[in-house]
DNA sequence: TTGTAGGCGTTATCAG
DNA sequence: CTGATAACGCCTACAA
């Protein structure tokens, strides 16, 4: 590897010279700088980042974290694939580099791991949930002064550095469009209260249903854990209770996708005998069958404001507030929620 | 953060001793060992691995190369999901980390880059096409001798270290299903050629066919580019020929999806009019209504294979053989391909 | 505007 | 078995 003394000595100037002119520092005269490029283009040299990090003492890595748990799907690749990509995006407008790590949830999670060994200068977390071990992991980094957002989720009563969706203002107006299109009797199969996603949901379906003076009789609130096969199991609870359901309210598009697959065996279809709202506008959505009407949410826009603003906050001297970002999110109707007989006996 | 240096301080021994004890090198007195220990324990030390990094001169990083082409799904999410899940479960048991990087296809593609600044020890590259550009960034890596591993993908003429899928014989497997349930007239739907998969799935489907002693006219080979939309919009053209068709299969299951979503606007269903397999057995095959037949696909032991292979070849002075692996693929049936009326005019 | 020189935290080589 | 001591490639005051 040719270094930067090789290209100092080509150029006749010093190592000195060679970086200035890399990393456009003070003033100097436009032929040096001329020779110097020259120099390294002949040479074809490259700063060594390695070293670049070694000596500024950061690495220039984002650190990402994402939960590992192989043959457990509850969380579909499209969340995290749409929020990588913005992450991706704005590490390269900002030089980074992203640096992924899979960890699995349930071992001891210890995030200021990550740090201590320096290889990432902040780190942008998702899919965390509300556990004690996750609380504690948390609060640690954050005593210890380490830069690190998360992603759609948040803690009760903690104060993270946090970039979130509104869901609670999604599903109520997924609520809200259900009963504009004349359905009173609304169920929510909701996911796992251990994402805070859950609790925003339930707030938004509770409020739409008691701003339109609907009951919410116990029989109308399920829960899955997100994943399509706790959509599926739903189906046998709300077909005991379906003369009081005509429409559901999904906190996510693979539970909706799979109840919709329990009610078609029992003879029920989305879009002819009942509608239905998922969450997240995955692609999946796309591919059910009826189209799956959904909350958008802006995943890959959150991911490129995590990392804009943990980013930001290292350069202004790791004064990160720990705030909190709500971006919206916009009800996409298909066909799965479009009212063609409402059985309203 | 606290450095060797003062371990070695309290421990009462030299630096070098320290990094014997954290290394695991040489011989040492087991007195000595433990009070390092205890005194890197105390002072809460780990080693810094920037400084490691330079030191050893190797980044301790393995690059993770994906075409980046935002709003554009040609792609699955959990196509990369799976791969990267496989990547990310070898590298931490080498003890490597996982350094992402989204490349536009289309930017003047140069793979060198990468290494030059130091950041990735080798590389695997997903998603990658048969371009010129390809080709040419390629080779250069190769006549470098930069290590890397492609997935899922192979060049014509030139030879790579690369994991595959034998698609060959998966398509093979399809299209023989397909016939054993009674189906003759078999159309092909495939995707972009600039996938080398596109070949060889070609391929198994022709063989099927020939040793079927069964023709192909031109009508039965479909084209689209992977994605649902294309799949949708393939479905006019096989519409027009339907009583050429009984079956189909296609190249991936995002444009099966599609197909049979463009096929049952026209009333024809999935399963009941026709019998259809995908490839990839992605979750969207499960999702799919009806529950898509597919190609089982090992996509997580692919970018296990690849990242173990591409990091052994490290170790072993570079001497990477520019190895094709392929690894076994299974057919998972579902409803879709099941033969409920053959309409064998 | 440019050069000099110390330092960053390890690894690795050589003595002892 | 352990301790010095050069690298490693670059950044950055400070000096000129």
């Amino acid at each position: 590897m040719v270094t930067r003394k090789e290209v100092a000595e080509l150029a006749g100037v010093s190592e000195a010279t060679v970086s200035r002119v890399f990393n456009g520092l003070g003033p100097m005269k436009p032929a040096t700088k001329e020779r110097v490029l020259e120099a390294a283009k002949q040479l074809n040299y490259h700063p060594n980042a390695i070293a670049q990090s070694f000596a500024r003492r950061r690495s220039g890595n984002l650190g990402v974290v994402l939960p590992y748990m192989p043959k457990v799907h509850l969380f579909s690749a499209f969340y995290f694939s749409e929020i990588l990509s913005g992450i991706g995006e704005q590490v390269r407008e900002q030089g980074y580099d992203m640096l992924l790590s899979l960890l699995t949830p349930d071992e001891s999670l210890d995030y200021t791991r990550l740090y201590r060994s320096q290889k990432v200068d902040a780190c942008v977390i998702l899919g965390s949930r509300d556990t004690p071990q996750q609380r504690e992991s948390l609060m640690q980094l954050q005593a210890q002064g380490l830069p690190f957002c998360l992603v759609n989720q948040s803690f009760e009563g903690l104060s993270f550095h946090e970039v979130d969706a509104d869901h609670v203002e999604g599903s109520y107006r997924a609520v809200r469009h259900l009963q504009e299109e004349g359905y009173r009797k609304i169920a929510f199969l909701n996911g796992s209260p251990q994402y805070s996603n859950s609790g925003d949901r339930l707030q938004g379906y509770m409020k739409a249903m008691s701003e339109a003076g609907l009951e919410v009789p116990p029989e109308l609130l399920l829960e899955g854990n997100y994943s399509r096969k706790s959509g599926y199991e739903a189906a046998s609870g709300l077909w005991e209770h379906r003369d009081q359901v005509e429409a559901v309210f999904a906190a996510n598009d693979r539970m909706a996708i799979g109840l919709m697959q329990g009610l078609r065996e029992r003879g029920w279809i989305a879009g002819r005998d009942f509608a239905i709202i998922g969450c997240d506008d995955s692609d999946a959505a796309k591919l059910s069958d009826p189209p799956l009407s959904s909350i958008n949410v802006p995943f890959y826009e959150m991911g490129k404001e995590a990392a804009r603003s943990v980013l930001a906050g290292l350069l202004h001297g790791g004064g990160t507030k720990d705030t909190r970002i709500k971006l919206p999110t916009s009800l996409v109707v298909r066909q799965s929620s479009r009212a063609v007989i409402i059985n309203d006996s």
